[in-house]
DNA sequence: TGGTATAATGATAGCGCTATCATTTTGTAA
DNA sequence: TTACAAAATGATAGCGCTATCATTATACCA
């Protein structure tokens, strides 16, 4: 079934089928209905991989998300589904690839989770396509648009919030990865110590794996050789699920006895007690915007996307004022 | 860049190019090494677009999720994961696809979470596109590959838990969508009950809306309504968490007031306390199976395959014998 | 009615690759 | 050396569509 066998029933051109096809409105009205009959007789489907192969338009986006991440993650599922609302609304589909072999059936690229040193590498993949690429995070990276959330700011507020309620003995639980985050969050933290005139030195800063379990370790391990600490920002989320897990199980009441803090805001609100407060990074909205981005830069946009998306507090049931 | 630079560059012709790179074994190592050394000079890409052109194969599937569905659901995104490790082990890319239109760029389609009706259309749009299709579910139509997991077992065998627990009075909170599962899981609950010598018409059954708040409403209501129950079914685990919720409100415990199950055991296990007893639905593997079929039809089986999963029971701690 | 502008349609050459068949080269035995 | 088979390479025709330019039909005005 091609354009042929369409055009020969409606005795005209293939040509004519095509544009009938993609801009009616080039085509008498006349024509158009004879075509459009045998369209519908000879149930015509579009083969889009030779259309593809004319137009060098394919109609995908492809998104990186490497073999080493886990796809069930709900920040990487909030990002897909972003990416996913954007691109549909434009006639585009979405391909996730766990690697960068030879194929690159794609207008362009989304990439997410990267390491430093990958980001080199997805940078050079994409030029050796001429396909358009744009980074969630790496923001320091002058050739690529990039959006990320501002870590820093985040992890600074919520530190700060643990500050005003009083607790000048705070510690923090990081992730144990080669990430920008993690330096970031780190960062925001010792800021603001350092503006509440506390010395980060005795604020301890334990690295656990990214994890459950890792968060509930870390925790125990804080209860026992830091008993001073009433306050611990946990980098993420899911470290503060474990870290709340130890302190319930050391018999400690959250938060009269400890207040926590986390980082991510993902939807763990509805799944434990007491509600941890926590940093929301607007993942799905960054999803959106990375996407509108590359589809601007496939319509020609020439200009360099650069974005900090500052993160918003919300406040939950796991801060106490000390002593309150 | 494209072959013939190659070819022009080691000086031979373009279709010796074209073996280099897809069948070596034919081309003698001397002439090949030519060609691998001009294809690193020119740094050689290959353009799938054509290939696939060409050789009517472009080594995607796609992966549809009508848009109805949320791709942030863990049920989703385990799916996903599955065919994606499958997938990626036989070199094809996927893509997800969130609506049926004029695209088809893909060898074949794997389809979860349609209703009844939407069968049908992706039967007639796969079928005329000539593409093998695979489903989640849907397993009484015969002219289609389909692998679903055993819900009316599932269900059974936890109700059946309860009731061997010496709970005679139980009660389901059921979803209240047009979908098999809800009909199967009931219809398991209800066998349960038969074959236990218990009057189902007894035994309240509640439709909720499948969420965390629609489970808390319903089992509200139950709680209200129904006091003599002391074993609650959650068609999903999602209405167990919002179940779990409102019997903690009550000022009720599980288990030893009520005992609850749930259906899905996607994880949930790490967050909710207590944790609840649940059915594990394999998605994961079924997403494995489903792509490992559509491959096997793409490489020209005959094979008609309908596989019906049987769930297991996850035993937690949200029962208890009754007055026990 | 003729002439010109504009609308409508068509012919044809790719897009970059693979499949098929044809040709050339190489190897082996008589 | 010759003959023949087998290995290696090449020429060419698509795959089904769109882009480009050429041609033909129609509209409009003087």
């Amino acid at each position: 079934m091609r354009l042929e066998d369409v055009a020969k029933l409606a005795g005209v051109s293939i040509i004519t089928v095509s544009r009938v096809i993609n801009s009616p409105e080039l085509v008498k009205p006349a024509t158009r209905e004879k075509v459009e009959r045998a369209l519908n007789e000879l149930n015509y489907v579009q083969n889009p991989v030779a259309r593809a192969l004319a137009s060098n338009k394919i109609g995908i986006i492809a998104v990186y998300i490497p073999a080493a991440i886990d796809l069930t993650n709900p920040f990487v599922m909030h990002f897909v589904a972003g990416i996913s609302e954007v691109l549909s609304k434009h006639v585009y589909s979405f391909l996730i690839r766990r690697e960068l072999d030879n194929e690159h059936l794609c207008d362009g690229y989304i990439a997410t989770g990267l390491l430093k040193d990958e980001v080199k590498q997805i940078y050079q993949y994409t030029n050796e396509r001429n396909r358009p690429l744009v980074l969630f995070g790496h923001t320091e990276h002058p050739d690529i648009d990039c959006i990320d959330v501002d870590n820093t700011l985040g992890a600074k507020k919520v530190t700060q919030l643990l500050i005003e309620n009083g607790h000048r003995h705070v510690a923090m639980i990081n992730v144990d990865e080669d990430k920008d985050y993690t330096l970031d969050r780190a960062l925001g933290y010792r800021r603001a110590l350092e503006e509440a005139g506390i010395d980060p030195q005795h604020c301890p800063q334990i690295i656990a794996v990214n994890n459950v379990e890792g968060g509930y370790g870390a925790m125990k391990r804080l209860i026992v050789e830091h008993p001073e600490v009433s306050g611990v920002f946990c980098a993420t989320d899911t470290l503060a699920i474990g870290a709340a897990n130890a302190i319930l199980k050391a018999g400690k009441k959250i938060p009269a006895d400890l207040s926590l803090v986390g980082f991510d805001g993902l939807g763990h609100d509805l799944l434990v007690r007491p509600n941890v407060t926590t940093v929301h990074q607007p993942v799905y909205e960054i999803g959106m915007r990375l996407a509108e981005t590359l589809i601007a830069r496939l319509n020609g946009s020439q200009k360099r996307v650069k974005e900090l998306v500052p993160p918003d507090l919300i406040l939950r049931d796991s801060v106490a004022r000390v002593n309150g």
